[in-house]
DNA sequence: TATGAATGAGTTTTCATTCAT
DNA sequence: CATGAATGAAAACTCATTCAT
């Protein structure tokens, strides 16, 4: 009783702990649909790859969708991460505005790669149901809103742009390049070489956006 | 030789009789698969819908994934025939290259709009069955290399054209318009206007094939 | 109109297509329930195999249960045969009652041998169905009675034979074998010699049967 | 290596309350097979009489199969410790082994007449599922074991015995006395006087492994 | 808060059998 | 008689979710 109180309040054990349970479950989520599909992955499933009681997935996560919606959330989390590192590094760039858009694009191919699975999941789970559909593309259009921003910020160096309305089109692009980079991936990248693929897009979009 | 499930139909139709149930289930598989998705629409209720016994169903079909493959067949041929009249009005055109590829994806956006559910759904089904996929992509492929073919003759009369590569700029562009207007119908066709949309399509599929 | 009158009545097409029908039905029952089991195998496939339409399959046999009856009259009739056979073989014969005894045996291994599944079939269906149990242990009773006719002649040629009522022990003895043999042939007869079982089935029967 | 159908237990019951629910799921599974059969009796119908979801069924058996076989190894270990029981009572025991023998045979008929629907449908699921054979052989090794092991102690005590191989013979008469128990109990025990039938199997057995 | 036993409506799917043609 | 389309009761089995402990 002597102590001083406590000025910044400590995470709690109970709120550290519960954090770690819901990370599992997440961790846990993603492999288990990325094995088996967003219909086919089952919520004991899942419990049980995280060493946690399905009573506690429940605790934590009011159904199915919720998980799928939450792995949704923490990726949106990465990516906003990763997009102002993107911006940081563009500040002070020379490069032409053809090359940055080229290394958008690699950025965002790499990145699918990294899990194609998820990204297929992520797709099956927001056609199959309003409600993640509904999450769904209220986090998209964040991440499409942060990278059309970057994109806009390249058209605006461009002397004599033929674009009029740079918005619309620097997110017509950033859709055309989601769109594009998520069919290349779940096409099974094995056949097609990245970097051709990759020189493809910026010259389709790099046509579009510039001149 | 994965273990994909089977989705040839189980029994062609002989008789008259048959062939009329089998057109019944599929007709009616898509009213459910569009109103309830394809996890939530079961095969009971397709029966049902169809005015058929359950039995009858599984006579033709062996389970439900080739009912969805039955239905993108079938969807294959409407477009194949489509494709066909496209071409022979094209023999004989004399409009501008531009003219003619707006013409082509107004009409991509017509057909997809339709019936916006039953693509869907018919995204989700190949997203959620590796069985469905199989298919899915090798008709795909086929109605893609029908597109691809119409676009690569327009390229062709143009002088002094500066892609190297028609066939697969002609690809290329037939993807990128095929998922930009799955993306457009999907969005919610409501909120933008559909002659904008196709105007900003074309310009960019333009851009990249022609000049 | 001028000819004669048949007087030996030949069989009508139509009868003699029945019996193949019947016959076919029965054949194909007998791969189909080998393979499959008696629960496993169905009354659609079986037609299928014997090449006959389902309708017509019912037209000759109102359920399953009467397919598999109709297998077991059609092997008591092959067995009576059989069974006639040997009775004039041993009619003239000079053997001791022993060797005649592991000879019957013998026989009977060998004849169980060429087709196990049939009987472990046969078997189920029995267990399975009281109707079909009914007219099993009708046919089988009879199949036991002839054999233990044999038998008990074998033991009438034994002077001071120490067995009082010979009906009884024939019977006895002929269903030991029949287990014996069926549980040596279900057992998967590879692991053991049969000259070996049959040698020690003889022993034990012999014993008990002859002084 | 075959597709046999998995039928280990899903899950083994930690709490008190899920043992009760295996407990009474078995209980009702003898009841329910012994009255319909195996084929017949179906594993709705098994939790319904249970008391318990079929759900619950299913979270502890994967099948039908399962619950056979659960069954057969219940059996089992009630049949070994009463295996134990006769052999603590036959170490002091200064019977003749013909006096033995006929005990035993008595014990093996009178245990079977508790239930003899139980075994009949035992033996219906052991020829209608290679699993439930497979695993339905391995535990009828074991009491055949356990039994055999007891006729050869006695066999031991003989002077002058004439069968060489003592081990061969004890089993070949267990499996002779269980498979003739099992005929005389299924074939409907009420025509043929019990005593006269066990003396008529102790006769037969007797002369083949003593003297 | 954690556990895991229990739930049961709801799926897919089968198959013996009927019956219109 | 043959055909084969149609039937539908019923079976096995799943899985998201609840709730007593």
């Amino acid at each position: 009783m002597a102590k001083h109180k406590r000025v910044k309040p400590r995470k709690s054990p109970v709120q550290e702990r519960s954090r770690m349970t819901v990370e599992a479950i997440l961790e846990a989520a993603e492999l288990v649909f990325a094995e088996k599909g967003f219909t086919g992955g089952t919520t004991n499933h899942i419990a049980e790859r995280a060493g946690v009681s399905i009573g506690s997935l429940y605790q934590y996560f009011p159904n199915k969708d919720a998980i799928m919606t939450g792995l949704m959330e923490r990726h949106l989390a990465h990516e906003q991460v990763h997009l102002a590192e993107q911006m940081g590094k563009l500040a002070g760039e020379t490069e032409k505005p053809r090359e940055i858009l080229r290394r958008l694009i690699h950025t965002m191919v790499s990145e699918q790669m990294i899990d194609p699975e998820l990204h297929r999941v992520l797709i099956e789970a927001v056609l199959g149901s309003p409600a993640v559909m509904q999450r769904g593309r209220e986090i998209l259009d964040q991440e499409v809103e942060g990278l059309a921003g970057l994109i806009e910020e390249q058209m605006a160096g461009i002397p004599g742009i033929r674009v009029k309305d740079t918005g619309r089109a620097a997110r017509m692009a950033t859709i055309t390049g989601f769109l594009l980079t998520h069919w290349f991936v779940l096409s099974g990248a094995e056949e097609i070489d990245t970097d051709e693929y990759v020189d493809e897009v910026t010259d389709l979009l790099a046509r579009y956006l510039f001149k």
